[in-house]
DNA sequence: CGACATTATGACACCGGTGTCAGACTGTAT
DNA sequence: ATACAGTCTGACACCGGTGTCATAATGTCG
């Protein structure tokens, strides 16, 4: 009745070695098994296979780590004020790993920290990265990538912007996502459209700025500097912006943030100023982070596949590692528009 | 001028065996000195540590795993809709794990998942972890714990309510910030005070339920179970909560909700009403998430600090695993009452 | 049937560290 | 000087796998 329900089996540890024993084969012939490796009898290998079922053998990946000199580690490197993207970035990254019987490495790090290659020498040297994805602000740091490559460590990027090199490379269409979110502003009646920027570390800023710009110039809406706020991502820059694009007379009938959490403090400053959103203001954001349903009104916005990025970049990743091919993988995916409460015809007051 | 920047050195690897060379002695002193054992003379270890600073020596950590049947990896189970209270766990996790050389492998999984046990068993035998972090709602889970004891895995809960017992264990006195929060509504004269339970496999959600209950109790107002709604933590639940809660008649005049998440869900409901926070509805929450402070009105809210929990228990657990003690290690962190808008003096309408 | 290519297998060194143990070298008490 | 405890050091096996190479077994062809 003791150890009722878990699977005893003997709990002595089963190694490579109690493996060729049993099946009365030598080591190498196992770990060839263990390994697909061709030349070895289907009767042999059968045999082995059974083995490895009746011990419940599971190799040691240390042990093997150290024999192929690999860690079966990835790294993920990130700097980014959202939490949610983080996360996001985590899930398609470890669904990813896991898969593949990889582990994920979490490290977040500073862009313009005091020492940025060092800190990532550091961590090579001493935690033995197989391979590295670099997300956004990472994903276009010229620095990072010249170092990666002269260390000769297998990288992946997500979101990026540098287009044409030889490495891996996943990103979604913001350009294209922000064109379309600015024209759905313009079908709706706005021209006078303000715009909040990003980090400029991240390439997703000018793209984003860019779709904003082309769709004002394809509708024949000139652009006005004065409209345009620089933010850095984080919900603080976005309060900032908020005021100075609030205070403009006369104020913008709509407010494009180039991300969620910084639409949401344009949101928060328009409501303390009983500013009506979406009839006086239309605000509109970026990302389809978790903010932008939790308020009220929820948030127009673009919803990128940050996951799914992710994932492929991680999966492509450790496909080059275990077998290193000379075309490099790029990718590009949609970004969708999705509308809520906050955005809506202008009025003619 | 090529290779500026990088410093050289030569980059053949550098392995024990060659410190030994270069420094005339054998790799078992090497050994000594890396793990600061006794019984080296001054002169020797000095010079070896020189050689260390020379060659820019960095030993393998897999190789050091192989040899001590260790991975040096902390590996942290959650399962929690609350992406801020997960970045930030991780983020205490990961300050203990690089102070200390180990890597910390994140691991979300589900509590009622078809097969926890199995699911761990299988993390356990291909990561090969030398310690976990068990967060909300697993600290508490008995089954769980249980297997690891039976399997002899180090382990630390975090935010756990089981007292007493002989493992690592950090939380914070949610029961008494949930007792200061209430107090503050009363004192702010409300006495209609609606409360949203937290997801009942949480040991947190009995613990502030309690609080709010004695501090009811404490003030002489009788405690009505139609105040009372049940959630789970997620935005979500606190949204269903929320309609439950104002289509009360009469409407209560202050809502206590067990998380942020789901106070955000009632404040948003509410404004979808015009029914004004704070004037005709006080709402409060708990964790001091970003969205508190990302919303209008601001919420009060409690903080309780979750780095610092997850940090010291990761602490903690690193130093059992490398000299296992007797005396268990048992704190308690104090919650802290922040208040914002989201909170007034009852109206006497 | 001999010459040779191909497949299947195992012996053994090796990855880069640590544990065990024996031996050399102190210092101190007899 | 002898005995003995304590300090310092290195030889060697070992952790659990993989790479190299030799060799045995089998198949193919002129």
């Amino acid at each position: 009745m003791s150890d009722a329900g878990l699977k005893g089996k003997s709990m002595k540890k089963v190694t490579i070695n109690s493996v060729a024993e049993y099946a009365g084969v030598s080591k190498k012939t196992v770990s060839r098994v263990l390994n697909n490796e061709p030349n070895v009898s289907p009767a042999t290998r059968e045999k082995v296979l059974k083995v490895f079922e009746e011990l419940n053998y599971k190799p040691n990946p240390i042990a093997r780590g150290l024999a192929q000199n690999r860690s079966f580690i990835i790294g993920c490197l990130y700097d980014n004020p959202s939490k949610s993207y983080i996360t996001r970035v985590q899930s398609g990254a470890l669904e990813a790993c896991q898969k593949h019987s990889y582990n994920l490495l979490i490290h977040p790090c500073e862009l313009r920290g005091q020492d940025l290659i060092d800190n990532v020498d550091q961590l090579l040297t001493t935690s033995r990265l197989d391979g590295i994805v670099l997300t956004p602000p990472f994903s276009d740091s010229n620095e990072l990538i010249a170092f990666l490559k002269q260390r000769n460590i297998p990288y992946a990027r997500v979101a990026s912007a540098i287009e044409g090199d030889d490495s891996i490379s996943i990103r979604s269409n913001d350009e294209q996502g922000a064109f379309e979110l600015t024209e759905h502003l313009i079908n709706l009646g706005h021209t006078e459209i303000a715009f909040i920027k990003g980090h400029p570390d991240h390439s997703a800023t000018e793209n984003r700025f860019s779709g904003y710009q082309k769709a004002l110039t394809k509708h024949g809406i000139e652009y006005r500097e004065r409209l345009v706020a620089e933010g850095n991502f984080s919900y603080h820059s976005g309060a900032d912006s908020a005021k100075a694009i609030l205070d403009l007379e006369p104020r913008p009938t709509a407010v494009f943030a180039s991300n969620d959490y910084m639409a949401a403090a344009v949101l928060k400053l328009a409501t303390q100023r009983e500013i009506k959103v979406p009839e006086q203001l239309s605000i509109a954001g970026f990302d389809n982070a978790p903010i932008a349903r939790h308020i009220w009104p929820g948030l127009t916005t673009i919803a990128q596949p940050v996951e799914e990025m992710t994932r492929i970049a991680v999966e492509e990743l450790i496909k080059h590692i275990s077998q290193p091919q000379e075309a490099p993988f790029q990718q590009v995916l949609e970004a969708k528009l999705i509308t809520r409460e906050s955005t809506k015809a202008r009025s003619n007051s």
